[in-house]
DNA sequence: TAGATTGTTAATCGATTAACAATC
DNA sequence: TAGATTGTTAATCGATTAACAATC
């Protein structure tokens, strides 16, 4: 389970080919560190390795990954090109994914900067601001457009996510506006309590809740 | 449990008021929605509100908190004041903790700004930088410090957390640097993995990971 | 061969859920 | 009182762990 808050309808029925919401959480662990390990030129990876970086137990991660197939040799680990990919296919994640983000300030130019989505398949087609005065500003390969534009660029480029770098009391606001125009994955970076429909997802993210969480096992 | 990637040394001898890994993480959660609802002035709230919002099912929630003590009133819900006290009480983080944050570029400057630790509290009480251009500029009401400084600051400030929000490559030198400092838990927002003692908790905040997690019960 | 690591089993522990009496 | 929500039980399910044969 996850210290990260995500849910998605648990009262759906589900198809028989859905994985376990535990399983799926750690696959997209393993993905990380395997997609960085990649980076570092790494060629093979042992259960005892991922584990270290995952902090998932190195028989959890084997069991998760002897599931699916036999992926591992012994006595040397797993290939770590061939399991992202594996593991890419498992997750139905290989494909191209469309990101809006919202907000154009510190934390905005921060995100669509960053490698972390890239590496995953998620790429930012867009940055809205609803100040006029940053509209029309370039960030890497992208110009600021205005709140105004959100329902037509959706359609347009076939948004999947809504991601908020915003303040607080603009949040409520834009996730109405993304949920209207049929968005229904949320990245919510402010701190907001988002109020969405059933069928939404919102993930809240709260780096002090880990940190807070690292700290009480330091402190006792 | 937990998305997010947090471990401590699982081989120590727990001292027997240290609580659950799952629950400590939960109580972290909870106590984030609550901090916000009460600054948006809420005065109670009920264990199923509370479910909505941290996605932990809401009996785990009343089970969770009725471990330590009965809280809430029937038919009414939780004071929320009342039990923000209570479980900062059980996690014992009622103090003010020092953070040192390094990179001051986007991300550096939007966590230094962001009251997300400042609501726990955790201060963040040095911003350090290794370019000698940005040294001496002024972000809020610190000033940007050299790298040199680490050690210093950390003995001066008490620092307990180490915050990177640096390009990967800076990422493992700053580890060590912290780590030989005697700073205990390191918060990492680079992409790289890092390599510490056994002593010494990371965690890796990975954004694309919660991404795909989400992604995939919306493909599904 | 010797060493390492996978794949798998079995046993234990914690999380999840539904249900409901107690009570505000 | 009627409605809502807690506190708690019991039953189920998934996670964790140790152990080890198989095999690279």
């Amino acid at each position: 389970m996850g210290l990260s808050g995500l849910t998605t309808d648990r009262d759906d029925i589900l198809p028989p080919d859905r994985l376990p919401l535990g399983i799926a959480a750690r696959l997209s662990r393993y993905l990380q560190t395997l997609t960085q390990a990649r980076k570092m030129g790494r060629e093979t990876i042992s259960s005892k390795e991922l584990a270290t970086y995952t902090h998932v137990n190195s028989t959890q991660i084997r069991r998760d990954l002897s599931g699916f197939g036999k992926f591992g040799k012994r006595g040397v680990g797993y290939n770590v090109e061939s399991l992202v990919v594996q593991i890419r296919k498992i997750l139905r994640t290989s494909g191209q994914h469309n990101i809006a983000l919202f907000g154009a300030g510190h934390l905005g130019r921060a995100i669509a900067s960053s490698d972390g989505f890239a590496d995953h398949g998620f790429r930012v087609v867009a940055i809205f601001d609803r100040d006029s005065a940053k509209v029309g500003e370039r960030i890497g390969p992208l110009t600021v457009r205005h709140n105004d534009e959100l329902r037509a660029v959706v359609e347009e480029q076939g948004i999947v996510v809504g991601v908020l770098a915003v303040p607080g009391h603009a949040a409520q606001g834009l996730a109405d506006d993304l949920v209207a125009a049929g968005v229904r994955i949320i990245f919510n970076y402010s701190e907001a309590l988002l109020t969405v429909p059933p069928a939404v997802t919102v993930h809240t993210s709260n780096p002090a809740v880990d940190l807070l969480y690292a700290l009480y096992f330091y402190l006792t």
